[in-house]
DNA sequence: TGACAGAATTAAAACGTTATAAATCCGGGT
DNA sequence: ACCCGGATTTATAACGTTTTAATTCTGTCA
């Protein structure tokens, strides 16, 4: 019955602590402790300090089966994973973001594949099924997305990478992909280019219709010329692309300017121009969004846009706490700009 | 008290099926359910087929939270996950591998940050003291690396990427990287290259040695002249490495032939060739070591070698399995060869 | 002196499993 | 009929929490 804090016993070696033995040490019972340990108002102060102490000195930490068990809530945010295409190093930043976002909140990332098998909505069912989380995080987000139908009928808390045309409003974060086209074309413009060229995304994603956009409003507005490559998309082999590209430029007005929406496709048409003994600079120019640092690392140098992807996964960490935690989803949307600070003039790492 | 599986209750839409669900649907006790549902050999034949309809019938699937607080057992594996440097696409082909290896075994896959804060045991340590995981596995092995030794003490199931010196075996998968190393010598010195130069990983990894090992000892053999880059290592930031390099290549007898570890490497080696104007294939020769699709794009193209990321995840997912089924560590353990099949001769993609 | 309200604490049930120990059933031998 | 043993089945406790509905304390006021 020991309620001095100065003669608490030592936490045991070899068995965790839990709430009845923090009972014991204090001489409080384990309702009494765990209401203290939440603390609860209607426990005194005192008591809820005595108890906080213990706690500390026995290194109590909540058994997770056992509140999951009793509350429902699982402490657990589930990163649906597509694993077949990426973004060079998406994965990595974003998840590393995600962790970082989720530091010391008690919530921890689980990692479920996204592709695999015909069902499609087969892993969001099984995780609403079985509330294997308590929120959930996606990309690759298509306009009408049936992840995200699926999710706000079961009113389950989500954010997605990517904005849908529903009409109910939900949590997202996205990239304003349009800013980034415009941006690219004023800037191909700027270097005198008039035959602009793009290769989008699949027409399902939401993104891929930003992009067009802002690619086609922003040329016709430069009165430039411009297409959008046809038969090839941006998960399309990189073979396959390099060859669309290259037969392009065997044609009479081959394109002087290129949009790449991903480092791949840069890459791809960096070669695809060198097949074609086309100079950088002088045949046509590239202007491309960049996700990962290895832009600065490869030559000839083009112009990059960055895409802060940690700062994406860090964002819809956030996000999804604070709409697990009854926020209105409504006002849970986050528009990541085109980083013009960070923008790559082909900085002369020489100097 | 319905025993008839013909005409069992179909799943009730609102509520999730239970054991106790079960057992009042057919007749039996919880305790017969959960054992005809486990194979019990002490419960009745008829009874177990019985059992095991009327629990597809409501699609029953058992609750994780329940069993794991009864067992003890999480379901869980974590990956612990460098957040700050990576090999290209290194997470996300490693994080497919695993979840591909661990689809139906009913393991699901955290990842933990492992390089927050001060201290670097700290997340093995938690995983340890509050059984958050049942196994589990990490990257950038260290010779004598403290993980594996707490781990060990602890006689926790894992598999790390990569090899110890610790006299005591465990599981591991890992690459030949003293194979790879010969073969980039002989390759290099095949093409007639007399003065090869190698950047190494930090000294405190396991792989570093097979690389040095494999490297100095195979270009010794081939008796031409060698230099391992003082000053900096993979992890180095890329501005460093291509100073470094650039640095090198005023010098009287700059190397003509380079062995790169790393995708980020091999770029910042070209670019740094470009830079100071010296002619891949003419001045001097690359060999690099591959884990992304990148290099099929890359002008001037150069000859890499492949290590399958994926199949390392699904590999060291498939023995950590194994290993928490309770199998010999010391038999657990994979390496995982050069890719000579996929060895990547520079293929024309015009073809 | 009691009664009583509010403050503080607690007993007990529940979440859905698994596992121990005990109970029931059934057929065969006496 | 009766008992016994093996085959089945079951009641129950436990895992570590949270929470509902008491219960106990404390001091105040009539």
């Amino acid at each position: 019955m020991n309620r001095e804090a100065t003669d608490l016993p030592i936490a045991p070696a070899g068995e965790k602590p839990t709430l009845r033995s923090l009972a014991e040490a204090t001489g409080f019972s384990i309702a009494t402790v765990s209401r203290a340990l939440a603390d609860d108002p209607r426990i005194a102060a005192k008591t809820r300090a005595l108890v906080a102490e213990a706690a500390a000195l026995a290194g109590y930490v909540p058994d997770r089966a056992a509140r999951r068990l009793r509350t429902g809530r699982t402490q657990v945010v589930t990163l649906l994973l597509n694993t077949q295409h990426e973004f060079l190093g998406f994965t990595h930043e974003f998840l590393s973001g995600m962790t970082e976002a989720l530091q010391g909140t008690g919530y921890s990332v689980n990692v479920v594949p996204d592709d695999v098998g015909d069902d499609r909505l087969a892993p969001v069912r099984n995780i609403l099924r079985n509330h294997l989380a308590d929120g959930v995080v996606f990309t690759r987000t298509e306009a009408f997305d049936p992840r995200v139908r699926l999710l706000m009928e079961n009113d389950f808390p989500f954010v997605s990478h990517g904005r849908t045309e529903f009409t109910t409003p939900h949590p997202f974060v996205d990239f304003d992909n349009e800013a980034f086209a415009r941006q690219a074309v004023q800037r191909l413009v700027g270097k005198g280019r008039t035959r602009l060229s793009l290769i989008l995304p699949e027409d399902r994603f939401t993104f891929t219709q930003h992009l067009r956009y802002g690619f086609v409003s922003e040329a016709r507005a430069a009165g430039v010329d411009h297409e959008i490559v046809d038969g090839v998309t941006l998960d399309s082999p990189a073979a396959r692309i390099a060859e669309t590209l290259r037969a392009s430029r065997l044609g009479d007005n081959p394109p002087d300017g290129y949009v790449c929406v991903g480092e791949v496709t840069a890459l791809v048409t960096l070669s695809a121009l060198a097949d074609s003994d086309a100079v950088l600079g002088r045949d046509a120019d590239v202007f491309a969004k960049r996700a990962s640092p290895i832009f600065d690392n490869i030559r000839p140098r083009i112009d990059t846009v960055f895409e802060d992807l940690r700062e994406t996964g860090r964002k819809m960490a956030e996000m999804l706490l604070r709409r697990m935690q009854g926020e209105d989803p409504a006002t849970l949307t986050h528009m990541l700009m085109p980083d013009f600070e960070r923008l790559h003039h082909s900085p002369d790492t020489h100097a």
